[in-house]
DNA sequence: TGAAATGTTGGGGCG
DNA sequence: ACGCCCCAACATTTC
């Protein structure tokens, strides 16, 4: 007789550190076997590169903080099930949930399937701090505006579930998984290595990264800092958030600890920004296209401008506009950007450029490490005005200005458009104004070092407020 | 989690 | 001393 087993399956949650689903296994007290799938066969579509780097470390990793023994498949769900069946006797089966629409449909399909195997199966909130079926109006609708979402909906119901870790015992078996190479998420291009290089991937970074900022005070002034990018006063805990490989819990009660008489102020912030994600979560809960199409459906009448070369320009970081170009290549660098410069770079995609947001989402969806359907949706519609509670059409960012307010120094901009390292702050935002003769003491030539700016920030604004102002007719 | 246009105020220069 | 203009600084409105 095989020895009678449960398995728990990771999906948005790698870490062994408060994690629900694991602590209910830990109950039970048979061995655990763990998996991954990487499935390509239900999710609405591929994941990004960006993405597939960093799971490939994630998973890296887990497996060597389980001695190895990460069951590693790739394909459709149940089938791989089917196939752990056969092979094992497993009498639970547990996992956090997903909250995405095609997530929630195979869930429930593969539970189905599963129905009559006697299999005991068990789901979990393991990534959010409240159910987004919990938090409602008093008139059993979702909210769709921030404030009142989170003061209301969240702060006044229960309190998040604490943090908490069980130990797991492990089942020792000699299932065979492909490598990661074989199932492609080795990327061994130069690209690859770049971008990774300053990250590193595990939950004990992880925790290193939260503890740092939260433990070590570096959080205070955040409220404020965090808009400056130059500064990385940002917590720039979103990849590990997204793969699950730090909870939400842990950072509420951290933050909670952590707060004092001098930084009151910006943990509060900190937690509104927790909140802010799971607004985003909540919302694509409650609305599932949330993702694909516009959350105010009057904006589907907006005649968005085909995509030309200004989409290139942008995704690469080439539009002579200095705090666009700047925020594009660290995206492409480091496969994250600040948020503050996601907010400027979007402005000037949707406003500037006029292209529909999705084209934004999607570039954002291949190069960020963070790239996570509920928030780069959310942010996307956000900026672009067509999303829940998003912010007002008119609210068009101007680079020029953003980057003297937010670059003060240049620092930022010169970090990662280093061909303007020489030219006076004066000019650092507008080098197209420079005089002539300081482009050239600066080494600078406009059209051959550094684009021309590729719209008229004037002109494009005009034209989208009018574009926009037409709805309301 | 804007920015530009427009309006208001007040101080200084100057006839 | 006074009115007038200019303009910066700030406030309000508008998109």
């Amino acid at each position: 007789m095989k020895t009678e087993v449960s398995l728990h399956w990771f999906r948005k949650d790698l870490r062994f550190d408060d994690n629900p689903s694991l602590n209910s296994l830990s109950k039970i007290k048979k061995p655990v076997i763990l998996l991954y799938i990487y499935d390509d066969s239900n999710v609405h579509r591929d994941l990004g590169s960006a993405a597939k780097i960093w799971l490939g470390k994630a998973l890296e990793y887990l497996n060597s903080k389980c001695e190895n023994k990460l069951i590693l498949q790739t394909g459709n769900p149940i089938s791989i099930f089917f196939k752990l069946i056969e092979n094992f006797n497993i009498k639970t089966i547990s996992w956090n949930r997903c909250y995405d629409p095609w997530s929630i449909s195979r869930d429930k399909l593969l539970k189905e399937s599963l129905k009559d195997k006697n299999i005991k199966i068990l789901s979990h909130n393991g990534s959010l701090l409240w159910e987004p079926w919990k938090i409602l109006k008093n008139d059993g609708t979702p909210y769709k505006v921030f404030t009142p979402f989170y003061k209301r909906g969240c702060l006044e119901s229960s309190p998040p579930r604490p943090p908490r870790t069980e130990k797991i015992d492990l089942f020792y078996h000699n299932f065979k998984s492909p490598s990661l190479e074989q199932i492609g998420l080795k990327n061994k291009s130069k690209w690859a290595n770049k971008i990774i290089k300053n990250w590193q991937v595990g939950e004990s970074y992880a925790q290193e990264v939260a503890l740092n900022f939260l433990e070590k005070n570096t959080i205070k002034g955040y409220a404020e800092k965090r808009n400056f990018p130059y500064l990385k006063k940002t917590s720039r805990l979103s990849p590990y958030i997204h793969w699950g490989q730090i909870s939400p819990n842990f950072l509420w009660y951290k933050a909670i600890e952590s707060s004092n008489g001098e930084n009151s102020r910006d943990v509060a912030t900190f937690q509104s920004e927790l909140g802010w994600r799971e607004f985003s979560y909540y919302l694509l809960y409650h609305f599932p296209t949330i993702h694909e199409k516009n959350f105010q459906q009057k904006f589907d009448r907006i005649n968005w401008k085909n995509i030309n070369n200004n989409y290139e320009s942008w995704k690469h970081g080439k539009t002579g506009f200095p705090i666009i170009d700047a925020g594009m290549r660290e995206l492409w660098e480091t496969g994250y950007m600040h948020n503050r410069v996601r907010m400027i770079v979007g402005s000037f995609l949707t406003k500037n450029l006029f292209h529909y947001w999705k084209f934004g989402e999607e570039w954002f969806w291949d190069c960020l490490f963070d790239a996570d359907t509920a928030n780069n949706s959310a942010g996307w519609q956000w900026v672009a005005g067509t999303g829940a509670d998003a912010a007002p059409y008119f609210r068009i960012f101007n680079p020029i200005s953003q980057g003297q307010k937010f670059d003060p120094e240049g620092k930022y901009i010169k970090k990662f458009v280093p061909e303007l390292k020489n030219i006076p702050l004066k000019f650092v935002n507008n080098p197209w104004e420079c005089p002539e003769e300081i482009l050239i003491q600066s080494g600078v030539v406009l059209g051959k070092d550094y684009p021309m700016p590729i719209v008229d920030l004037k002109e494009s604004r005009e034209l989208a407020l009018t574009e926009f102002k037409r709805l309301k007719n």
